[in-house]
DNA sequence: GGGCCCGCAGGG
DNA sequence: CCCTGCGGGCCC
């Protein structure tokens, strides 16, 4: 199977193959060192919102068929080892330092290093206010360690020298476990003057709070340059904000809260954690109150909260005695646990019991939580074969669905031309052609058969291609987990034998079968004929499955098989308009259709990666040359001499139509290009032009609207009847009173090209 | 090249 | 929910 991973930006969407349920985590980061240019540890790996873990695989989490799973690439760790060309530095560093203070080490810090930290601006221990590089606003931290800076020198020196001190500042903010690595300039010491609103200055540089993305609430604290005061008694500030990744300056910003803005601190005026003196209240490090994070309390600390505090009381007090679950991120109070803990789990990771599993299970951040009924009753949990299933198309799932017509839709089905291949059954079904993974026969025993597939896996079937017998269904003994066998008991008229007998034009008769009076009058079949049928019949394609039109019942019957058991009968017989793909016809509509056979996406490249990693085996056992290899002709990619297709022409009355479409002049000019390419292609090309934005079909009674945009009728009578009364493409107001005129040229148009597409959509 | 046996889709 | 089933890869 295959996924698809996305940066966590969403720039970058790489699609990766020959995965399968049972692949490791980490075998998943492998395939994504290169495309992400990403070490495999510094991948940070999510699927629906959990983080995936090495030694889990797909299946554990649920990743199914081109599901999506995020990458995040943390940057690699400025590393500090040691370097065989500043040796004597690094040695000389060692003797001639003290050991410093004792600083909490990073796990990822491999070997702890002394730093000669004379001349840094700042030094361990110092309260500072860091500045968060994503978006330009100083949060309290504090300084945990100082190294020297490897990276390379920038090459204006001057302006290097001026913001930089040649040091690397690990800090660590306030109310968070990790660090972070800055430089110089994007440390100061720690803001701790408010300006009293009287001596605010027009033009003075200061840190307020602002909030970019809504103004009119708390947010960050930025640099600001005041640009206007207003003294009445509502207390105007206006400032310009130097707020985002580069610190752009947002002009005429309205401070809302000017009676808490603060002076810039002089460089060096910073205080250090070991000259606190706790009594004395001056100098202790402020705290200026950021951006509101619980929206249900309002983070007033006189309000009991059970979202952002305790969740069991709501209590805010004593936060160090709260734990946090590393699964739902709620908080608890030790003493609010049933049973209550006495002191913090001595564990990295902490599950409340609404996340714990049963202490059988593996609990892991990021692990599923339950494994799911259905999935524990599956033989692979079950079972004690190792044999991965995953890896090809026998057992996967559609990626796609057809949704131009509705599954119990009798007759052809829009877009799809006789004589179309697919590889493989699972494409069958996502073309809507024939839906059924593996059963021959699609249908409803009270409405009839839809489809049915030749396949020669009944030796009683005749097939004259025009005309052919086939058998119905059951009779085996399937235990076992099997999904054929050989006949083992009678068949029934029921289910899906039923169904086809449905389609015969007589009263159903269950005891002996029926003739059709009129066979023409019967219900349409849908034929796929598999390549396995060449066994029997020369009517089969050569391989994968075809489409080969409309066929109908003539009669159906009890008879004794080969097997010596009862098995139902039927012949049906073609009755379709387009030639048969065998005759000459046929192969000269093919021809010009320019249809061949369909492969899944990505299929023909992961079968030349699994030959070539089998010829790389071989090849090691044989010690074969490599030129031999790549002389051998049939190891050449095949040939995919492309199929030239006979241009589309716009029938007669369809043309009329879209010339007439006057709206969708533009849309139909952009859809006529790929008339150049064939039928097929231009059927896809009007499809994709002509989706509704709504329920993502073709357009159904549509409605052009005055921004050019097509809806159905349907709707966009939804949409005004929640009382959204605009377009809902491109929010372009439409008023409460607009009448919806269907467009009837493109309405008749899309039903001449889709003939039967309305049918099902009320 | 035959047999094993899996997940998936669909009807009832 | 249950049951069924004219696929298909891989092991032997």
């Amino acid at each position: 199977m295959w996924i698809q991973v996305r940066s966590i930006d969403g720039k970058k969407t790489v699609r990766v193959d020959s995965l399968s349920k049972l692949t490791k985590v980490e075998d998943l980061r492998e395939k994504l060192v290169e495309p992400f240019e990403a070490d495999v540890d510094c991948q940070k790996l999510f699927f629906r919102g959990k983080i995936l873990v090495d030694g889990h695989s797909l299946f554990d989490y649920d990743v199914g068929l081109n599901d999506l799973v995020q990458i995040m690439v943390r940057k690699p760790v400025i590393m500090e080892t040691n370097n065989n060309n500043t040796d004597d530095l690094e040695s000389s560093d060692k003797e001639n330092q003290k050991p410093e203070s004792p600083v909490k080490m990073e796990e990822n810090d491999i070997e702890e290093e002394e730093v000669d930290t004379e001349g840094s601006a700042f030094k361990v221990g110092d309260i500072i206010d860091a500045r968060d590089i994503s978006n330009g606003a100083w949060f309290e931290a504090k300084i945990t360690k100082v190294s020297k800076d490897k990276s390379p020198a920038e090459k204006d020196g001057e302006q290097n020298e001026e913001e930089n001190d040649g040091f690397v500042y690990h800090v660590q903010y306030e109310g968070y476990e990790e660090t972070e690595q800055l430089k110089m300039n994007n440390i100061r010491p720690r803001c701790k003057n408010l300006i009293k609103f009287n001596d605010l200055k027009v033009g003075q540089k200061v840190v307020a709070n602002y909030n970019c993305e809504d103004p009119a609430e708390r947010g960050f604290w930025y640099d600001c340059v005041i640009t206007d005061k207003k003294e009445n008694k509502s207390k105007g500030i206006l400032a310009t904000v130097f707020a985002g990744v580069d610190l752009t300056p947002l002009e005429d910003c309205k401070i809302l809260f000017p009676n808490e803005i603060f002076t810039i601190e002089k460089a060096g005026s910073q205080i250090n954690e070991k000259d606190i003196d706790l009594n004395d209240a001056t100098s202790t490090p402020t705290m200026r109150k950021n951006k509101i994070d619980c929206n249900k309390c309002k983070d007033n600390p006189r309000v009991k909260c059970k979202e952002c505090a305790c969740s069991v009381c709501g209590g805010k007090q004593e936060p160090e005695k709260q734990i946090l679950c590393d699964e739902c991120n709620k908080a608890y109070h030790l003493f609010c646990m049933d049973p209550p803990l006495t002191k913090v789990p001595e564990e990295d990771e902490w599950y409340c019991s609404d996340c714990k599993n049963d202490v059988t299970e593996v609990v892991r951040a990021g692990e599923r939580l339950k494994q799911s009924k259905k999935k524990s009753k599956m033989a692979s949990a079950t079972s004690k074969s190792s044999r991965d299933w995953g890896k090809g198309m026998a057992c996967v799932g559609r990626t796609t669905m057809c949704t131009i017509v509705p599954p119990n839709h009798f007759g052809p089905i829009p877009g799809i031309e006789v004589g179309m291949l697919w590889k493989f059954r699972v494409q069958v079904s996502e073309a809507g052609v024939h839906r059924p993974h593996v059963a021959g026969i699609h249908g409803r025993e009270d409405e009839g058969a839809y489809s049915i597939v030749l396949s020669g896996g009944y030796e009683d079937d005749h097939d004259d291609g025009d005309k052919f017998t086939y058998t119905g269904s059951g009779g085996r003994d399937l235990s076992g987990n099997k999904r054929t066998a050989e006949q083992s008991c009678d068949q029934l008229l029921t289910r899906m034998n039923k169904a086809l007998a449905k389609n015969c034009n007589a009263p159903i008769n269950a005891k002996d079968g029926a003739e059709a009076k009129d066979w023409k009058g019967g219900k349409p079949v849908r034929v796929v004929r598999n390549c396995k049928g060449r066994k029997h019949s020369k009517y089969a394609p050569e391989e994968g499955n075809r489409y080969d039109g409309i066929y109908k019942m003539v009669k159906y019957w009890p008879e004794k098989g080969k097997s010596g058991f009862i098995v139902w009968r039927y012949l049906l017989k073609r009755d379709d308009e387009n030639p048969a793909p065998w005759t000459k016809e046929g192969k000269k509509k093919i021809k010009s259709l320019g249809l061949e056979i369909k492969y899944p996406e990505g299929y023909l490249e992961t079968l030349k990666e699994k030959e070539r990693e089998k010829e790389e085996k071989s090849e090691k056992g044989k010690k074969r040359k490599r030129s031999d290899v790549e002389d051998s002709p049939e190891k050449s990619p095949k040939k995919t001499k492309k199929v030239q297709a006979e241009a589309y022409k716009l029938p007669k009355d369809v043309k009329k139509f879209v010339d007439e479409d006057e709206q969708n002049k533009k849309l139909w000019e952009e859809t006529f290009p790929s008339m150049g390419d064939g039928k097929p292609k231009f059927l896809q090309k009007v499809e994709d032009v002509f989706t509704c934005i709504c329920c993502q079909e073709i357009v159904f009674k549509p409605v052009t609207l005055d921004c050019s945009h097509n809806v159905c009728k349907l709707c966009l009578s939804r949409s005004f009847k929640a009382q959204v009364y605009s377009c809902p493409a491109c929010r372009h107001d439409l008023g409460e009173k607009y009448s919806m005129k269907v467009n009837e040229n493109l309405s008749k148009a899309l039903s001449a090209l889709y003939p039967g597409y309305e049918a099902g959509r009320t």
